[in-house]
DNA sequence: CTAAATAAATCAATCGTTTGATTTATGTGG
DNA sequence: CCACATAAATCAAACGATTGATTTATTTAG
């Protein structure tokens, strides 16, 4: 992956009204490259299958995105219509902490439900979690790090605490993890239960319980706070 | 990756004693191999960078390991002296439900505190989740799946249960994402709060902080299934 | 007509793998 | 103990194939 994604594709360039066509092949191209980066990745992936599998010449791809990383951070960025990120943030100020687990992880797994698109794309940024090309960097800061603040806030607020420690933080990420083990341990569950992500309603059960344990969690953590001021000797 | 692992490869072949030095290539081969495919990717190690990094020849590779896909499978499956996997498996009927979540979640985290060598290997494994190349399904078969049967065991025992249901193995998953998510979630530990997973003791009290969650999720579930009881008709 | 867009052909570079030859260590008959 | 034979191991070189990217020519719409 180089660093010439910042280059201008010429895609938008010039005065002239592009052409009808145009927009088709790059959406097509654009498609068919989130599709074939999320299920191969994208050193396995090649501009030549990309363009036989998008119906589009080879050139096309230098043509309207530089090059095959432009490609790459095209369609990692874009949208594709709705959006696929940067939704965790709410106001843990205004709500119950049982509302704000609740909203939050159902956003947070919202995505399994919807078509192959949103499920390609978060199949994509979870490939950059273990190989990644900068824009995983830039995705934490913008996208991970206020959310997780967003849940540590609550987190405070709901126990009283004027500022979080180690352990709220601990508490923060193991919620989180109960949300980012139904993307990472999908496949296992495919094949071990298959029903548990059969379909929308089977999602919003495992949604439901998940806040459940997210509330019994922040109860025990609150519960052994409580225990470990009364005995300061014991950490257990 | 092709299907040509099975073969077998020339090292213990004929009856001559092999030399000393035959060993060493080899498991400096097979050393460097399990770091870059780690850090990189299969596709994204290629041999010439893998032979230089070993300092041997690049032939030594399909000498040693029939081709590059026959040295991942052997960087991926050899257990590199000590075990990797395959210590999950504990019985359920002899212990409490504490003690037996205790040790598995002590035994799953473990390696976080070993050395680059065993981190390796799991992240290795983690890449294969996301990009399966065939040694992934038989490890479901022969690691995840009795281990997801014995902790499923453990809570049905627990719970007084005849046999496991739905929201048994929700739980399963949701006990065993908190260990998966310290591996997953690793590097965004590693920028939002870099002294949860410092040093030993860091990870020994995070593991402490995982059975309590554990437990508390256990809890939860069995005050749900009660008041699912008494109130049938509230699914809440 | 002109420029956007596509198509075909081609580029240098790198890929994984194989080859034949050479070096090094080991076993053995004398 | 000593050549001699042989297998094990290493080496540089090159193979054909494929990679990402570019160039050149053609088609199509404004």
């Amino acid at each position: 992956m180089t660093e010439s994604a910042t280059k201008t594709f010429p895609m938008p360039a010039t005065g002239r009204t592009p052409r009808a066509d145009g927009v088709e092949a790059r959406a097509r191209l654009l498609r068919t490259a989130l599709r074939l980066f999320a299920e191969k990745g994208f050193a396995n992936t090649s501009t030549r299958e990309l363009a036989t599998a998008a119906g589009v010449n080879i050139a096309a791809i230098s043509y309207y995105f530089g090059d095959k990383a432009g490609l790459y951070r095209a369609a990692y960025v874009e949208p594709m219509g709705n959006s696929c990120a940067e939704v965790l943030v709410f106001d843990p100020s205004q709500t119950t902490l049982e509302v704000a687990l609740c909203t939050m992880l159902t956003q947070f797994v919202e995505p399994l439900k919807q078509g192959d698109l949103v499920q390609l794309c978060m199949r994509l940024h979870f490939r950059e979690m273990l190989e990644p090309t900068g824009l995983w960097a830039e995705e934490i800061d913008n996208g991970i790090r206020p959310a997780h603040s967003a849940l540590v806030q609550a987190l405070c607020l709901h126990l009283q605490l004027a500022q979080a420690d180690d352990d709220i933080h601990r508490l923060a990420f193991s919620i989180v993890g109960l949300a980012i083990h139904m993307f990472v341990g999908r496949d296992i569950m495919q094949l071990l239960r298959p029903q548990l992500q059969a379909n929308d309603a089977a999602i919003d059960i495992y949604t439901e319980r998940l806040v459940g344990y997210a509330l019994a969690m922040v109860a025990s953590e609150q519960a052994r706070r409580l225990n470990a001021t009364n005995n300061p000797k014991n950490h257990d």
